[in-house]
DNA sequence: GTGCAACTTTACACACACTGCAACTTTGCA
DNA sequence: TGCAAAGTTGCAGTGTGTGTAAAGTTGCAC
């Protein structure tokens, strides 16, 4: 929590460098990926082209497939996250919720031109989609303590759910937001997306 | 549909000899994937404990992850999900998505034990659960398909909602049924889990 | 600016997953 | 019994991903 909005703190070269470099393979992996196709693309030849060793791709990111998604630890120590375990920021869990899905495709890692070629090549590559959210599903354990945590805090208001629901629910709204963000080329708020989502999930539910 | 429930109509040889290896292949992997974890077992030492060659593993399974999940092909034309698309059974749609969800972990491909088993392992292999992830993935395209048949069928009764939510609802009530399913020890119906899921996932969006 | 410690990149060797292909064996059936 | 279809196997090859050790960069103190 201590440096959340620190924007540039004259970062050193090193950090600068990396940086970039990590740009740049992002970059030229969704050149080439979009051009021949996730399979028909090697590692070597995304590397030839970013102008680094083979080794050094491995440096950055797990698989292949990790280098497309621009996948980078996800910061849930932000501010948003912050207000949202102790109780806030209406008190209300569902509105809270939106908020805070609201908060996670705002402050994305990488930025949305990215992101949206990310999801553009995603959607032809069921394999990548299905990475994307096994990502997702690795940070279900911190979402869950997150919401633990809020739930310790205001016990009254929103005990009966148990947390995995919770979180399993936060992911979907998540992932159904994103989608429907994307479907509407990119266009628009995330706020009026997941509202649209939540109407249409309860109005299945319950009607 | 012709013959969804002919229970075993005189199985060839043949028929007979390759369900068993597959059943064969998936319980050497569980034996040794529990022992010494998923990225210490070789797909040659499956074999070896299998008594086939490597080459064959490959032709029963895409991949080894495959293997520990037992996927085989879904069974997507069945007597329920025909029921589905009509209509049926009950012309409500909250009521039949859970009757569905029901039916697909009732009839699932392959037995409950070795379902539990596999899920018992991904919940320490973030991989596996990405490969199941993709694998219900693939079957989205099929699934959004039978709802929109079911929404031309009765056009009144459901017409607001467009397939993806439906069919991404329905993927995550199959997902967190199972997860609950297992949470509880793998005893209980199908149906009770599911209507606690339901319960659940209402209140927290109508609180 | 010199020099040393910490960090990065790189080349190389290697294990393993997975595929295409061409024999070879087994099963279904007339 | 014999032939066609289906299944198995060995083999060679491509590509991902990892360990390691040497070589290059950067940060920092003096």
């Amino acid at each position: 929590m201590q440096n959340s909005v620190v924007d540039e703190p004259a970062l050193g070269l090193r950090e600068r460098k990396k940086r970039a470099r990590r740009e740049a393979l992002i970059d030229a992996t969704h050149r080439l990926v979009a051009e021949h196709g996730l399979d028909a693309v090697t590692v070597e030849a995304i590397c030839e082209e970013a102008g680094v060793s083979a080794r050094t791709f491995f440096n950055y990111f797990e698989t292949k497939d990790d280098a497309v998604l621009g996948h980078t630890p996800w910061p849930l120590d932000t501010a948003a996250t912050e207000e949202f375990a102790t109780g806030g920021p209406t008190g209300h869990l569902l509105a809270d919720l939106q908020t805070l899905v609201s908060s996670f495709l705002t402050d994305a890692p990488i930025g949305p031109q990215r992101v949206a070629r990310a999801l553009e090549l995603a959607a032809k590559e069921p394999r990548l989609l299905a990475r994307h959210l096994a990502w997702m599903e690795q940070h279900k354990g911190q979402l869950s303590a997150l919401i633990e945590r809020r739930i310790q805090h205001s016990p009254a208001a929103d005990a009966p759910y148990s947390s995995e629901i919770v979180g399993a629910t936060l992911l979907f709204l998540t992932h159904a937001t994103f989608m429907r963000w994307d479907a509407a080329g990119g266009t628009g708020s995330a706020d009026e997306h997941i509202a649209a989502v939540v109407a249409d999930l309860r109005s299945i539910l319950t009607d």
